[in-house]
DNA sequence: AGTCTTTGTGTCATTTTTACACTATCCAAA
DNA sequence: TTTGGATAGTGTAAAAATGACACAAAGACT
């Protein structure tokens, strides 16, 4: 083993931060969490920004994101997966944008480059709450958004590009839905993060053939039409699958 | 506009560096460009490294990793890509690594995030040759590499991985190759990327159906065998495909 | 003239994809 | 209790894509 990994101090590096694009689906379209800046100062721009922060020096980046998204929602053991670099010299150009540095970093017009991850979480499982940081965060359709602080737009658009491109790969939609959930959820799951419509019958059928669904024999109850049956996910034919090289769902 | 765009000074990031992929395709194999750091002192480690560098300040991750590139090939308007950004703490931790960067680096203990880019380059574009920089760089069959300086093995995998993806999707091989070509090199150079066999004749089935290539009316000259009728890439036909919201090859 | 090497080509069986419409089941309201 | 409203659930046929497979043609060299 190497022994010359010497102590790094805990500090933030002011150079480095991660965002974090967190997915979640009301059932009805995909969401993501925002957090809201409420009134910054004279200067009006956009509220909204993606959460994300400074790495520290003893973190790495996967860690990095992990971290601002338990800070934020209190989930830990996340699907993340990381979208890239950003790194504009001129990214945190806007006054608004600037302003909120100076009452929240140290060195405000330090360079920052970003690394971006998305995620995947039940939004069940994050209720946004009047508590904590969380107080000003929020769950809003993806397609409402049209600007964001500093260059997070241009952050979320790469994100849903990515969860676009992997959805038809893996089967990663998954981690945004509920342990038990039914067939049209999941086809309007589909539906929102690819942004067009898929025929009924063929999507089940494609579905049904990955043979990673158990159909619980259990039924949905109290709504008003016919109850439709619900299903979980069979991580262990996953597994299966992947192993076997396994690499395209083709919607 | 925005008018509190700051001038801001060219000097290096300590913190932040890109490294570049840059392959080439030798008509038999891919090949990647990398550089030889010499003995390093007494400590023992890979020679090899990928080129790379700190970013300045002024600018962007793109920008940098072009003239990284251009720094050490003299090409500019080459194909670019971002594979994503590397940050573990410990990545720069071998003896020989370290070694090095004590004789070219300001603050070579500094925590540095690197972000990585792969490129694809014409091979007869650059001949390394004896002058300059370029002294001790040259192509390197991919397969034949074991190990590379700091985390730059892991990196390329992660291009090799990227490209391999990315090929599926869209018709950048023909980056690698020069203007004029055979269907075998081509097949070749699928073979090598996706690191399996194709069926010769389904490829060319199915290559041909994209019809984004012109046959020119030229064949090879002076092979010992029958020869093969070149082919050129045809830009007009892939833009028009891709603006058709064309994304799968299907390899 | 013969040998070596690589090019270039077609078909058939199987699988995958696409397009498409009606009945079944539950709740709620009349 | 009947009816209307809503969504679940299901099959088929035509077209397209895939995968497997073998041999003649063209040139260089001896």
């Amino acid at each position: 083993m190497h022994n010359n990994q010497k102590k790094i101090a805990s500090e933030l590096n002011p150079n480095v931060s991660v965002d974090c694009v967190i997915f979640g689906f009301d059932l009805e379209q995909l969401t993501v969490l925002v957090i809201d800046r409420g009134e910054i100062s004279a200067a009006n721009g956009p509220r909204l920004a993606l959460p994300g922060n400074l790495i520290y020096d003893n973190e790495n980046l996967d860690q990095a994101a992990s971290r601002v998204l338990e800070e934020l929602t209190g989930l830990s053991n996340i699907y993340l997966e990381q979208v890239g670099a950003f790194g504009d010299p001129f990214r945190i150009h806007k006054e608004s944008d600037r302003e909120w540095l100076k009452s929240i970093r140290a060195q405000p017009d330090a360079r920052v480059i970003t690394v971006a991850y998305f995620s995947l979480v039940k939004i069940s499982d994050y209720l946004p709450h009047a508590s904590s940081f969380a107080k000003n965060a929020g769950w809003a359709p993806v397609n409402e958004i049209s600007e964001l602080a500093f260059d997070h737009f241009e952050i979320l658009q790469a994100a849903k590009d990515k969860l676009k491109q992997k959805i038809k790969i893996q089967p990663i939609g998954f981690n945004l839905l509920p342990e038990k959930f039914t067939l049209s959820q999941l086809h309007r799951l589909y539906e929102s993060i690819l942004d067009k419509p898929l025929d009924k019958r063929n999507f089940r059928r494609k579905i049904q053939k990955l043979n990673i669904l158990s159909n619980l024999k259990e039924k949905q109850r109290g709504v008003p039409h016919k109850p439709s049956s619900l299903y979980e996910f069979n991580e262990e034919k996953y597994q299966e699958l992947t192993q076997m090289g396994f690499d395209n769902f083709g919607f």
